[in-house]
Parts: structure tokens; sequence; C-alpha cells
DNA sequence: ATAGATTATGGGTAGTTGTGGGTAATTATC
DNA sequence: GATAATTACCCACAACTACCCATAATCTAT
């Protein structure tokens, strides 16, 4: 469709509505390709804030995990972490996808949300949280930004 | 609808009911194939509970163990422990299945359960066990889990 | 600047899902 | 072979979800 398909980029302020209903923006809708049938993997971030993949993008995490052998303890951990969160859901005619009660817990949301392209996925976040992430993320040793610097030409 | 045959995500909480049936979540009954003619393998976990396969994905295992050596150590004790204790079971028409009152009291089920998507197969859990498992796993070295990161890209 | 299209948000309704319980058929026990 | 126990199948209903329509706000193009 267009140069980049399945990128997202930005910062979009949201409403969740009381049955757990949020916006995708059309933005990102516009960008999704068409073999997504619509549809995003919603799961728990790293940070406080709920992660949105396209569903092809998540479709190749699922199948290296299915290489995994269940007969390793650690595999089996990591799978259970990994995927335990992780829900597909698609967008309805207006465009919204439900979020699950268990991760509206997790990222702590209200109805104000905060909505940001992180390139190949999808924050949600509490706008609070968010500030305060913000906060910390000074703290980092700007050495180790620069070191991200070497690998990506920005 | 077509896209995630035979692929279970997420964590849904049931209750097993007097009669030991278990409801197995709409989400998981959808994407399972036709072939499957309704049906799952049900037997022991690794670690304290209830694996559910889908019955075409559990073929596969089945073909793949009679290839093995029996001389293996790992082979025979999984043999033993997991294809043992599986028995077929077919959900009704309200999408529940009866479990075994070896394979409850193994997993130490009462009647709130966690029933957890492990993409190629189905975990059936006691809560708080669980959450034990979920303590153990973080003791696990994270260089470990660093490696597995390092081959699938999150 | 204005009209038309698109987008964000709220809410109604019909169908689906989860759970409990009943009854007939099957199996096990003496 | 009769009776008890278990299992398979059916119905009922409350809660939830998916789908639809409505409207206000915003954007786009002339």
């Amino acid at each position: 469709m267009t140069i980049n398909n399945n990128t997202f980029t930005g910062e979009h302020s949201y409403s969740l509505d009381v049955k757990g209903r949020i916006n995708i923006p059309a933005k990102f809708r516009n960008v999704l390709s068409d073999d997504n049938e619509k549809s995003f993997v919603i799961t728990k971030g790293m940070d406080s804030c709920i992660w949105v993949y396209p569903i092809i993008v998540w479709q190749n995490i699922e199948s290296e995990l299915k290489k995994l052998s269940s007969l390793s303890n650690v595999n089996r951990s990591f799978v259970r972490n990994t995927v335990r969160y992780a829900s597909k859901v698609k967008y309805d005619k207006q465009g919204r996808i439900a979020i699950t009660p268990n991760l509206i817990k997790y990222a702590n949301l209200t109805k104000e949300t905060l909505i940001i392209g992180m390139v190949n996925k999808i924050e949600i976040w509490n706008p609070s949280l968010l500030a305060k992430a913000d906060k910390e993320s000074q703290k980092i040793d700007s050495s180790q930004f620069d070191e991200l610097a070497d690998k990506i030409i920005l």
C-alpha cells in the first residue's frame, strides 16, 4: 500500500471506553498490511504498558516458539512467560480493539490513554505512568545511548 | 479465523465443576482445526499441570516417539511419564471436556483453574501452583533466557 | 471558507459463551 | 441378573461479546 508497511510512529491520545475498547489510530490502521486481516496481538509490555503487534509479526515469534522442546525446563518457562498474556484481537468497523481485563489492570489504564508508535509495534500507556517512565529514562547513563547510536544511524 | 490453526495463547480462568468437567475456552475451540473432530489428548505435564494437545498434534508426537530409540534415558522417561497417562477426550455441546480423576489429583485441581495457551498445546493449572512455578522461573539464570531471546526477536 | 469525507466515541441488540443441573444410557459390582 | 455407580447427552439461563447504528468532532480538498 504505502512505503512503510506495518511501521508505526507518533503519539496519539485516545480514550478507553466503559466496555474496555480502544481505538487504533487511523494512521496505524492505514499502514497495517492487508495480510494482517485487521488483527493484532496484544500482550504485556516490559514496562507497565501494553504491547500491540501486527499479527504477521507475532506469527514469526510463535513459529520460533513452536520449535522449542518442552523437555527443557527453561524452554517451558520461556514459552509460558512469553505467550501467557498474549491474545489475538481484531478491530471492529469503527477501528477499535477490545483490551482484556487483566491487561487493563496490568497497565493501570483508566479512560485517558496514550498510544505510541514504536516502529514495529505499538504501546498503550496510562499517561501518568509514561511520564514516570520518562523520568526514569533520563537517569540512564548517556554512554548506554551512545552504544546504541553506534548500531543505529539516526 | 484460519490464520492461527491449532495455536493457543493467553490466560483464561475457568472452573472445574463437581462432575470433573472443564470448559475449553471458546477462543481455543475456534482455532482448533476440523480434522481434530473436537478432540484433544490430555496427559500429565512435566510441571504440576495438565497438558492438553489437539489430537493431530499428539499424533505427530507419537510418530516421532516411535522413531526414537529407547536407549536414550530421556526418551524412556518422557514416554513413561507422559504417554502413559494420555487419554483422548472430546468436548461436549457446551465445549467442556471431562478430566480423569488421576489427573485432577496430579495437578491438584480444585474449583478455580487457570487455562493457558502454550502455542502448540494447552496447560491447565491450579492457580496457586502456577504462581509458585512462576517464582521458581525467576530464579532461572537470566543468561539462559537471554540466549533464547537472541534466537527469537521479540 | 465550506461541503463532504473520515474519524473518534457512545450505546443498543442479538448471538455466543460459561456454568449448573437433569435424565437416559452405559458400565461396574455383587 | 438386579442394582448401584458412572458416564454421555440434553436443556436452561445469566453474563458476556461481537456486531450494528448514531452522532459529534476532525480532517481534506476545492
